[in-house]
DNA sequence: ACCTGAACACCGTTCAAGT
DNA sequence: ACCTGAACACCGTTCAAGT
């Protein structure tokens, strides 16, 4: 890397790789996943939409930059010699990473399915620490994805978009579904829909961003490495067949 | 509802809500949710895109509908008291239904944050299952949460898109990145590596169509099934603070 | 090397008009 | 009631041309 670049690219109105995540970061935060565009990126960096695509070989592709710059430092500091702290750490942080952009939840499932930008110190993480749980060969592999799995799978709905731009509307839409069902077949749903109503998935009308499911996400969480510890000591069988 | 409908109606050649909803999942069967569009599905119909607007509202309504029809049937037909066996179906029925439509899988979560088409059969289901765990108020809320994200976390990914239509080059790539780490930082990830290449999330470029990850569900579903009956029998504190 | 500029082949959605 | 037809305001991406 030569330490003189040339005049235009040490410029702040030249373009660059970085500038333009930043710009699809801040669109992304404002706008809301579904209305991202390349053309809103160029428009707000003042160049033609034909310019990105020297920096950039395509939307997807930026995209990817974006979930990649979300989820750095989602690393836990501990050792993954204590198994359980680093694994509930590595799901906190990756938690408290969407909370900051939560617009970008509908994009990271997709990005951690395949990533192109693989996150290597993560993976050892994860890796390390089942290892120590005492998970080795085929049983590691299936714990790793379970892992991955519980780390994405909580949080992308809790911060998920919402039904609409009509949160009144929706609201009393639910309410008069709700009460169409009757009380009669669905006596648990009922009696507990006072503490499920917009605080439980499926019958929300507001995502995390504004009701977090705290309590949730812990039983979750909680859940996952409970169970897998008790896999880990051997237990019984997976329960296969039907 | 009257016994005679209109002969337009009657005819094969006239639009009906089911049939977009059944054109929109072929549809997106064949290429993939990416590439669904409006004007694909009246296409396919033979009639103008906008004739689609006098059935169905708008393509995100048409999306939920078709969602909606993937995801019927899958409330295991096994009694919720037996709450392991019942939450077990209901994961399996779950993945089984992602599975005959794996393309719609990056569309289920968005539809699961706050469903339209409620099917408050599974919700209540889940609710009698959890509460013959022994689960009550706020903690049923909870749980209720954390079933919800497991059954769609695993599957999402599983099947989730493929990273580009590339496989050949995206499999030489990911060798030359794993190469390019070197043993030294990432001991864990190197010597797996054979047993996690292409059978784990993020180190994978196929998805679950061509190589399901059997092991992997069976191993997140025993392993929240097990953490939530842990959680049922008291055990210790959630593990909250840092 | 980096960006302009024109062009291509699409989108979802609205609204008036037909039958 | 149900569909045609035109129109609007967008898209992502390619490719040649400028500097």
């Amino acid at each position: 890397m030569p330490a003189f670049r040339t005049q235009r690219a040490s410029r702040d109105s030249a373009l660059s790789r970085e500038r333009i995540v930043a710009a699809a970061l801040a669109l992304i935060d404002r706008n809301g996943a579904a209305e991202f565009s390349l053309r809103d990126v160029a428009r707000r960096l003042g160049v033609y939409p034909t310019a990105i695509y020297w920096h950039v070989p395509s939307r997807n592709a930026l995209i990817g930059e974006v979930c990649a710059r979300v989820m750095r430092d989602i690393v836990p500091p501990v050792s993954p010699r204590n198994w359980r702290a680093w694994l509930e750490g590595l799901f906190r942080r990756y938690r408290a990473a969407v909370r900051r952009h939560p617009n970008v939840a509908p994009l990271l499932g997709a990005q951690l399915v395949s990533n192109t930008s693989l996150d290597a110190r993560m993976i050892e993480g994860v890796l390390a620490a089942l290892s120590h749980a005492g998970y080795r060969g085929r049983g590691l592999v299936d714990a790793f994805n379970a892992v991955v799995a519980a780390m994405s799978g909580f949080v992308t709905m809790e911060f998920g978009p919402e039904p609409a731009e009509d949160p009144r509307g929706w609201a009393a839409d639910f309410e008069r579904r709700i009460r169409a069902l009757g009380s009669a077949g669905y006596p648990v749903l009922t009696r507990n829909l006072p503490a499920l109503a917009n605080r439980a998935f499926i019958l929300r009308w507001q995502n995390g961003t504004k009701v977090p499911l705290d309590g949730g996400f812990e039983a979750f969480i909680d859940s996952v490495i409970r169970g897998l510890a008790a896999r880990a000591r051997g237990g019984r069988r997976k329960g296969r067949g039907r």
